[in-house]
DNA sequence: TGGTCCTCAGTTTTT
DNA sequence: CTGAGGACCA
């Protein structure tokens, strides 16, 4: 490497102020690292042993096993820090991939803040995807695009594949787009070309058509010089490949690469880091990967925990160093954590430790509820408990399995005034408004941007309506040329009746116009301009439904956060790599979230609800991931726990609502595996009976609490043995133990409780041993007379609890 | 073309 | 039970 200011690329800084970066491993180098290992600044005092070699060894290929709350984005950014300061490299040859914005943004920082005075930049700092934009715009014609190409989301992708598939004269419904678009997703995540999937993937779907369908789609793609999420990474793969040349520049280019979260790579992922990371003999390879095997939680969307498990063998005489010192959590904590995941097998095996022991820290509680409704009641006392003892609510979160768990607790929240934030639930630039107006904004930018065309040209209605359009794509297509310009060519002809041409006419002249603005109007105004001028806006004047206002207010945050933009384009490629819109960090306020998106976070006090079969581990991941989809859910708890600093509450209920009917549930394996040193099994002074309380009968934990005998009363023991036994047949085992009662009827079908749909089938067609007008009793709701009854699904008029729908299994004859 | 009815499905999510 | 998406009719 003869230096680097041969590199021939213009967006790099200008010569630095700081030393000179030598030529790696020059006596000038090694005296300046001696130099700066006896005077060890700053940044490097407060890392422990472990931390403080991940940073300091900067030669050859490092793994660092960063358990939870151990300091890892720390080791990340010092290390850069201290490339940086020794002069080692510049921040543009220093290549460092996360996976989300979020995780960017926090590096560049705290990186920021260590290296004090301002870091220009760090160009090559960002997601997999932005460095894979940033590489494609440079390079784009090396595979078959131009350098304006456009970015399509998910929805744009999954209307260019309807398309397709109705093209090939296929049925859309009996082949779904989305179906389809998830497929082609798998594929670009092992980096496979059409040529390249498996033949039984290729026939799976459309009647062997898979593969075709899938080469149409890249190919239309290129004509309409676009890329979706996956050709952000595999494009750039097939450009090394085929210029060494090229693939060459960047090697020179990039002395260091960092990856974060390696466990979360897929294979495509792999594959790019690889090419960069590839080194002459003899030449050390510096690539320095962060993760944490027992954090994997992607695996259903390709990840790849081989990646990280395969270190060593990837990259030969990696230095391995794993940090277990934890800042985060109480001994009870990390104890519970650790005893859980050690359940898994094919770990590299780490167990996370602390320093700190305070007697007076508070065990692991398990929680059991009679019911959902009730889980939310009293999670809710409890955040409102620490709130009176001054806590902040914004050290607080629920972390639930799946979405649908979060509704009782907003209802719940909402009735008590509680302060709540949902954090990733529907994105605001996945609005229908929002990207209603960004196909306006993408058009007039990318004349070519057909899926933008075809979303707004009839938007609001202008007498276009499918015939119009598929009359201009035809004629598009058969020409080969961008519908803006079809439709430009075709009002200069009679093809459309006269009322879709005036339309097509104001269109297009439209565009014409707003075009030649691009340049000389400030874009927030341009931008305020389409949206009047098209007649968007007063679309959504006119609409009298309650959400309108709400969307216009949305279209206006649309146009204020473009101002930190210089430009509309400017502002597009940062929509369409940056999906999330910033949340009020003011407000104080309890998090509601999937354990997927706790990872990464922290809490003061995290509320783990729904462990429950069937719900966590969820039944899907157990049907169809086996036993590493079980591993996999094991590690999401493991997440979930570690979340917590100071204090982590687990509820199960007994009986939960799933798709509308009330089913009874069997606590969670996961509470098994959890050590009984460090875990109490609360004693609630209310009662569990909810409506019980009213007299209707006794909760079953007026009798017999689960978690007597240390977690050994027989129907626990039974549940836990029917879950292991391979086969789901033997249903029929039961004792007068509620649990047994409440689930499997004495005289009611053999079926699974957990499993919805599993009692739906089972019973359709067997007559029911209940007519209506009989009179019944069930655990929850008490007496009721049975006023319709659908296969095993019965309505019950009951006396004091109203209209329910519950499983025959549910109730008995009284 | 717009609204209403019906059917169907129903983990997790980033880019 | 809910929400989405498609079919169907005015």
């Amino acid at each position: 490497m003869s230096g680097f200011d041969d590199i021939p690329f213009f967006d790099e800084e200008p010569a630095p102020r700081k030393p000179q970066p030598p030529a790696t491993g020059g006596i000038a180098a090694r005296a300046m690292a001696a130099r700066d290992r006896q005077q060890r600044p700053d940044y490097l005092s407060g890392l422990n042993p472990e931390q403080a070699e991940a940073v300091e060894s900067l030669d050859g290929p490092v793994l660092v096993l960063a358990g939870a709350g151990t300091g890892k984005t720390r080791v990340l950014t010092t290390r850069i820090a201290h490339i940086l300061s020794t002069g080692r490299a510049f921040p543009s040859q220093i290549l460092s991939v996360t996976f989300t914005n979020k995780a960017a943004r926090e590096m560049k920082e705290r990186i920021g803040v260590l290296v004090g005075h301002a870091v220009e930049g760090m160009p090559w700092l960002g997601t997999f995807h932005s460095i894979g934009v940033k590489l494609l715009r440079r390079h784009a014609e090396l595979v078959g695009l131009r350098s304006d190409f456009t970015i399509l989301d998910t929805d744009d992708v999954i209307r260019l594949i309807k398309q397709i598939i109705q093209a090939e004269g296929l049925d859309d419904k009996r082949w779904p787009a989305k179906q389809f678009a998830g497929m082609i997703d798998g594929w670009k995540n092992k980096g496979l070309d059409p040529a390249q999937i498996p033949e039984g993937d290729a026939r799976a779907f459309a009647n062997g058509k898979g593969r075709e369908l899938y080469a149409a789609y890249q190919n239309r793609l290129r004509t309409l010089n676009a890329c979706d999420f996956g050709d952000l990474l595999l494009h750039p793969i097939r450009m090394f490949r085929s210029n060494p040349d090229v693939l060459k520049e960047y090697h020179d280019k990039f002395r260091y690469i960092l990856v974060d979260e390696y466990q979360d790579t897929n294979t495509a992922q792999y594959m790019w880091l690889r090419l960069l990371a590839q080194r002459p003999k003899g030449v050390p390879q510096n690539v320095c990967c962060v993760g944490d095997d027992d954090q994997s939680i992607y695996g259903w969307r390709g990840a790849e925990v081989d990646n990280i498990l395969r270190f060593e063998k990837d990259f030969p005489g990696a230095k391995v160093i794993k940090l277990e010192r934890n800042y985060r959590s109480t001994e009870h904590i990390l104890g519970a954590a650790a005893h859980l995941i050690a359940h898994n097998e094919g770990r590299l095996g780490k167990t996370l430790f602390t320093e700190r022991t305070d007697p007076d820290d508070e065990k692991v509680q398990v929680h059991a509820a009679w019911d959902s409704e009730e889980e939310a009641r009293a999670v809710g006392e409890e955040i409102e408990q620490l709130q009176r003892k001054s806590h902040k609510l914004n050290d607080m979160a629920i972390l639930v399995r799946a979405s649908f768990q979060m509704r009782e607790f907003e209802d719940r929240f909402v009735t008590l005034g509680l302060n709540y934030r949902v954090i990733g639930g529907p994105r605001f630039y996945e609005r229908l408004e929002i990207r209603d107006a960004m196909a306006y904004f993408r058009l007039v930018c990318q004349p070519a941007d057909d899926l933008a065309f075809e979303r707004i040209v009839n938007t609001p209605k202008r007498g276009l309506g499918d015939t119009t359009v598929r009359t201009l794509h035809d004629y598009a297509r058969a020409r080969d040329i961008p519908m803006l310009a079809a439709a430009t060519d075709i009002i200069g002809t009679d093809e459309l009746k006269p009322k879709a041409r005036k339309g097509l006419f104001d269109v297009v002249a439209d565009f014409r116009r707003w075009q030649g603005l691009l340049e000389t109007t400030p874009h927030t105004e341009l931008a305020e301009q389409i949206l009047d001028e098209s007649g968007y806006t007063a679309m959504w004047q006119n609409d009298k439904s309650a959400e309108a206002p709400g969307r216009l207010e949305n279209l206006k945050e649309l146009i204020r956060s473009m101002e930190a933009f210089e430009s509309l384009r400017g502002f597009l490629e940062h929509v369409s790599l940056v999906m999330d819109a910033e949340q009020n960090e003011n407000l104080d306020a309890v998090s509601i979230m999937t354990l997927h998106s706790a990872k990464g976070l922290e809490f003061d006090t995290v509320f783990l609800p729904g462990w429950e079969e069937g719900l966590f581990p969820h039944q899907r991941a157990l049907d169809e991931g086996g036993r590493s989809g079980l591993e996999e859910e094991r590690r999401l708890a493991y997440v979930g726990i570690t979340r917590a600093k100071h204090r982590c509450h687990i509820w199960f209920v007994s009986n939960r609502r799933i798709h509308g009917l009330w089913q009874s549930t069997l606590p969670s394996r996961f509470l098994d595996e959890l050590p009984i040193t460090h875990v109490d099994v609360a004693e609630s002074e209310q009662s569990y009976g909810g409506y019980g309380r009213g007299g209707y009968g006794q909760s079953r934990f007026d009798k017999a609490d689960p978690f007597q005998n240390n977690y050994s009363t027989p129907g626990w023991k039974r549940a836990q043995q029917n879950r292991s036994d391979a086969t789901r047949d033997n249903w029929g085992s039961r004792s007068g133990h509620a649990v047994e009662r409440i689930g499997y009827g004495e005289s009611g079908p053999r079926s699974r409780t957990i499993d919805g749909e599993l009692v739906a089938k089972s019973t359709s067609t067997e007559p029911s041993r209940f007519t209506v007008g009989d009179r019944v009793f069930h655990m929850k709701f008490g007496n009721g007379n049975i006023s319709a009854i659908e296969g095993n699904k019965l309505t019950i008029d009951f006396d004091k609890a109203g209209q329910k729908r519950v499983l025959d299994g549910f109730v008995e004859k009284v």
